[in-house]
DNA sequence: AAGTTTCTACTTTTT
DNA sequence: GTAGAAACTT
């Protein structure tokens, strides 16, 4: 057995070894803070007897938990049955489903995500006759999302202005409409732990003894009502161990404060306070520039951070003319660093502030036949036909959610359209019951006419006798309306017998949707792989018990994070956003975008909290690197659109010179564009030397192989200034552009 | 109701 | 420069 305590330092052994009272760790980047998370669960369970059950760590993403699950179990050899490792939500949706009596809540509830919470809050926009141009969705959600972090209830919010009443107002109908679906919101699954535990305290008294061990990870980033969560159950106990990096706090905007710990010395005074300053991550060059440009914020607590490790190179500070030379500097800089074996390619990441600049990037990646994986973007569980099967899915589970009823209802088209699907909404509003109820009544209502032989033409025969069920549908809509309701009553009878893959695959198959979606498209190929990826991921349920397969099918889909599905095994480079590079780390770091208006946003020019999260987000992607960090700025760059031109950020002026390579000639405002500062790199580029000019050209309508793409035929072919530029339809992967040199297309006879 | 075209907002970050 | 909604037509 090895022994836990070795290879650690003295600040990270006290922290794994104060298992009694609150701890506060400070812990700066690199210093080995799942490390010392891991170690003291190992160390409780071994060393002091503890049973896994009795522990509770919460951490940020899924991935981080299964990270630390897994390596916990790697130092303890062995399950670790009934430990708790997970995030914030996905705790709270299982405690919540077990207690759903107490909670009163449908045990069978389905978790809605931002983009059903929209779906939601324009139906109850509707409802309430507002406009949506003057309540846009997005802004009553974030009102909403707020209020919940700040658990506040409808009745608890007080307005100070008159659309924040109206927002009120909204937030009443929208929690109805949700309690209505069976449905949480993200913000419901910690507001409803936390009102469960206030009004039952036998329920919070279950689980104080049950977790004696509480430890959150990146506290810096918790709410309210997380904060609020961990200190009723840490009760009298106080067996609570946070570790955070204020200088990492960078989710202010869904209500994340940074003062929570201060809250927590102020709660917990008698908590032993711990300082992780030993960075084993990056060169001092690296962690210098990180210094420099954190030194510069307001009210935090100073942190020295060191290392063993020597200077390493000095940084690169570049400006390229425009995103698109900004990316192939990136890609040719990979390539160069790659092939003079410093790194590998899955060493290599590119940051950025917004998704939208990936596609420059992308586009530099494909142009150089350079292996990448993009994280985020689009997730896979935003897409379109995921959330239309998914939909499906959670319909037939929970019949009532008319948020998903009314995403699939006309999808693929069964003839139901806007005027049956608003007129449907109503009626079931104004009888109360769920959508699906209302067609359980159609149906009822049809089936009497019918034995009763009566053939009225519309719904004015039914009118007479219930006015609140007077059928508002034609003859043809209500026919489309119950076809619709046999194949989901169907599908629910069927589900008891089929594992989650198989009622995916039937109900595919009886709406037709592999035709609906593959439309001969290079998006519709897309969308269809995308589908049966999930089929993939769903069948990985099929050894669960049948009856909570489905259940926990959908919980877990619902609370995956952009992070979570990062494929690890391919050697390629990364491109991320720097939110979600934290916890990650790479030999070679770009930031490319370092711009005043992309890195600060412009969203943050008026307002100094938002400018320090800005500062904190630079800070967090500077600190990913191991070996090298490359900061970039273009002097131009398109927006949707316009051309922009943009300043070089003012973070870069935080940084010292003497740490950067070639004496900082692009720091300063915008220089004039020199595009002969980036050849060099092409030059000693490893890439095969660009086609001769003397070489045919490519001709449209010449066969070409592609390592990455197979074979294609050439479309478009331009000349530039020094390569050739073509566009090649690859069958089933679609139409690309390559640059000649770098692609290596190899040329194919007929 | 479904298929077109036109318009518009979008691009801060996500459990 | 695009995706999704709204406004049109068939």
């Amino acid at each position: 057995m090895t022994n836990i305590l070795a290879d650690l330092n003295p600040a990270q052994r006290e922290a794994v070894t104060t298992v009694h009272g609150p701890v506060l760790v400070l812990a700066g980047p690199g210093s080995g803070k799942t490390r010392v998370l891991t170690q003291r669960v190992a160390y409780l369970v071994r060393e002091c007897d503890v049973q896994p059950y009795r522990v509770m760590a919460v951490t940020f993403t899924n991935k981080a938990a299964s990270e630390m699950r897994t390596r916990i179990e790697r130092l303890l050899g062995g399950q670790l049955r009934g430990l708790t490792i997970g995030t914030f939500h996905a705790t709270c949706a299982r405690i919540l489903r077990r207690e759903a009596a107490e909670a009163g809540i449908n045990p069978g509830y389905v978790i809605y995500d931002g983009d059903d919470q929209l779906r939601a809050l324009r139906q109850v926009l509707k409802d309430l006759n507002l406009d949506e141009k003057r309540y846009r969705p997005r802004a009553m959600r974030a009102f909403i999302s707020r209020a919940k972090c700040d658990l506040l209830t409808p009745q608890a919010v007080e307005p100070k202005t008159h659309p924040e009443e109206v927002a009120r107002r909204v937030y009443e109908r929208y929690q109805a409409l949700l309690e209505a679906n069976d449905a949480l919101d993200f913000g419901d699954l910690l507001l409803r732990m936390v009102l469960l535990f206030e009004k039952e305290s036998g329920v919070l008294e279950k689980y104080q003894s049950r977790y004696l061990f509480l430890m959150v990870d990146e506290f810096q980033d918790t709410n309210t009502a997380q904060y609020r969560l961990v200190k009723m159950l840490a009760g009298e106990r106080r067996n609570l161990c946070v570790v955070a990096d204020e200088d990492q706090s960078i989710y202010r905007f869904r209500g994340a404060d940074y003062r929570n710990i201060r809250r927590f010395r102020e709660d917990f005074p008698e908590h032993k306070l711990l300082l992780l300053e030993r960075n084993y991550r990056s060169t001092q060059t690296i962690l210098d520039a990180a210094n420099a440009i954190i030194a510069v914020s307001p009210w935090r607590t100073p942190k020295r951070l060191h290392t063993d490790k020597g200077a390493g190179p000095l940084l690169t500070v570049f400006e390229a003319y425009n995103e698109g030379e900004e990316a192939s500097y990136v890609v040719n800089e990979i390539a160069r660093l790659t092939a003079q074996g410093r790194t590998t390619l899955g060493g290599c990441a590119v940051m950025y502030r917004t998704n939208a600049q990936s596609r420059a990037l992308e586009d530099a990646f494909i142009f150089g036949n350079m292996p990448y994986k993009l994280v985020g973007a689009t997730r896979f569980y935003a897409r379109r036909e995921i959330r239309d099967a998914l939909a499906y899915l959670r319909l037939i589970h929970n019949p009532h959610d008319s948020v998903s009823l009314g995403r699939i209802i006309n999808v693929p088209r069964r003839g139901i359209g806007a005027r049956t699907t608003a007129a449907l909404a109503q009626w079931a509003n104004r009888m109360g019951v769920s959508q699906h109820e209302a067609l359980l009544m159609l149906r009822e209502e049809h089936g009497k006419k019918g034995r009763e032989g009566n053939e009225d033409t519309g719904g004015a025969a039914c009118a007479g006798r219930q006015a609140a069920s007077a059928i508002p549908f034609g003859t043809r809509a209500r026919k489309q309306l119950l076809i619709f309701l046999e194949s989901l009553e169907g599908w629910r009878e069927a589900r008891a017998d089929l594992t989650v893959a198989q009622i995916l695959d039937q109900v595919l198959e009886e709406t037709a949707y592999e035709g609906w979606i593959r439309d001969g498209t290079e998006q519709g190929e897309d969308r269809w792989a995308n589908l049966m990826e999930l089929r993939t991921v769903a069948a990985d349920y099929d050894p669960l018990p049948q009856e909570t397969a489905l259940t926990t099918f959908l919980e877990e889909v619902a609370l995956v994070s952009e992070v979570d599905d990062l494929p690890e095994a391919a050697d390629a480079s990364t491109l991320l956003t720097l939110h979600s590079a934290k916890g990650l780390e790479f030999d070679v770091v770009f930031i490319v975008g370092m711009e005043e208006g992309i890195l600060p946003h412009s969203r943050s020019f008026d307002d100094p909290e938002q400018m320090e999260e800005e500062r904190r987000l630079c800070y967090v992607g500077i600190t990913r690197a191991r070996e090298r960090l490359y900061l970039l700025h273009a002097f131009r760059r398109s927006r949707y659109g316009a051309d922009d031109l943009n300043a070089p950020s003012r973070f870069l002026v935080d940084i010292p010179r003497r740490l950067v390579q070639g004496k900082g000639k692009s720091q300063g405002l915008a220089a004039p564009r020199r595009t002969a500062t980036w050849r060099p790199a092409l030059k000693v580029s490893p890439a095969p030397s660009p086609t001769p000019r003397s070489e045919p050209q490519l001709a449209i309508g010449q066969r070409v192989r592609h390592a990455l793409f197979g074979e294609g035929t050439v479309i478009e072919s331009k000349l530039t200034k020094d390569d050739e530029e073509v566009k090649v339809a690859f069958p089933g992967k679609g139409i690309k552009k390559l640059l000649a040199s770098f692609a290596k297309l190899q040329k194919l006879g007929d």
